[in-house]
DNA sequence: GACCAAGTTTGCGCAAGCGCAATGTTCTGA
DNA sequence: TCAGAACATTGCGCTTGCGCAAACTTGGTC
């Protein structure tokens, strides 16, 4: 789905939204200023595409606020989630690894605002920015290990210890504490965890209700929150006998 | 296992090792020359680890003639082999994607020979030769991509069509062209393949055996030859009814 | 408040493919 | 040339987890 060219939604884009974050933590006022001015901001509704896997690479993008989930469709239309990008990071940089088109979908898991800039300006800012391109980079190592990690658990772990590992990783990276355990800080159904597990909603379904009567979640619709870290610590690193 | 620090082994190496490799195509003979005087030369027997995962990365290479694969290790002593890197690509330069360490083992499936440089040389390197960076940026998006459709792969396609796919995709990039097929051109036994594949080698073993009675492929003691690359393609895009 | 779509639950049969075992073959090194 | 290790083959029972089905629950929209 192509959406229209972005444009402004607010009058001007205050620094502050840039200082803290590590490409840009090394600039001047001015600087982010002027990376301000370029930028298109917008916001989108939970479960649209930021850009799609193939499409002409034309912006690179911030997530400014929300959560991103990193997709690739099969030929028969099975959805593989590889990775979630959290509040805070560059996405969608595709010239920075040599690349004209973009190699995923970015779907939003929940209503985001994303800042965006034309991609010939990539360079730019890469030249000119300290700490700009080492960040980012820093950012696709993070994402190579990520991935990997994906393939090593996918080929080697059992579906029990799959969904565990990737309810721990959700809570790590994107929980949110609360009195009695930490819970999933986005919408996440059955469906979208077992998109990350390699597995299908219903034994993804299974294995929630069987832990859930054990303790160790509390789940609805849509809401996941991790009562027993340390017993789904021991399901996902369990060796089997 | 730790190397003893790599010496040279060659008198000196000749501009003309470099000058075909996209990293330094760019480059004029004075600064090949400046290059390779700062090279460690070395051999290595098959089955030898050029670096391990999470060692500091000290070193950065260029596999000059070989097959390196790249593997992690389980807990559990399983390995799994997310890449193969063929001939002429940099490989371990941890420091180009913020990394203090090795994300990975580099295990050679030949005998191979590489150059390697001090990490320190990474930044001089990127910042004073044209392309260099650029083309190291492609490598790093090529693997990425690689490594996301080993995700994909493992997630959604039947044992038979992932053993397909990885001969497929073995012969493509690594094949020698003989008289009536396409042989990889490195040793690879069932258990190589089954680490490429997320299976056991009596399953790679089996499948490989049914296909050499179909006249798919014809295969020896660590030697496979494809004989009927469509037939492979047949399987691996098969879509499950 | 009602309706309906989306999401969740649960049962059960079955297929995919693994584990285990045993045997056979081939290549390397002494 | 021989021994032994490494690699390959094959059978078969069993486990894992999926497919299919059906029903239930919940939340959003009108």
């Amino acid at each position: 789905m192509n959406d229209l060219p972005t444009r402004k939604t607010l009058p001007q884009l205050d620094e502050s939204l840039l200082t803290h974050l590590p490409p840009f933590s090394k600039l001047e006022r001015r600087q982010l200023r002027t990376i301000l001015d370029q930028a298109s901001s917008r916001r989108y509704e939970p479960g649209t595409a930021i850009f799609e896997e193939d499409a002409p690479a034309e912006r690179f993008y911030l997530l400014l606020d929300g959560y991103v989930r990193v997709v690739r469709v099969t030929p028969t239309g099975e959805q593989v989630t590889a990775l979630h990008i959290p509040a805070g990071q560059l996405m969608g940089f595709a010239k920075a690894i040599g690349r004209q088109t973009y190699p995923a979908t970015a779907i939003t898991a929940t209503e985001s605002i994303a800042l965006s800039w034309p991609m010939r300006l990539w360079e730019t800012f890469a030249a000119e920015y300290e700490g700009f391109s080492t960040e980012t980079y820093k950012t696709v190592g993070t994402r190579l290990g990520e991935i990997n990690n994906r393939v090593v658990e996918i080929s080697t772990l059992q579906v029990e210890q799959r969904v565990a590992s990737a309810l721990l990783r959700l809570i790590h990276q994107t929980g949110r504490k609360v009195p009695d355990g930490i819970e999933i800080d986005f919408p996440i159904t059955r469906q979208d965890l077992s998109e990350m597990t390699a597995t299908t909603l219903h034994t993804v379904s299974r294995l929630l209700s069987a832990w859930e009567k054990k303790g160790m979640v509390e789940s609805r619709r849509k809401r996941i929150k991790v009562l027993d870290p340390r017993a789904l610590a021991a399901i996902s690193e369990a060796r089997i006998e």
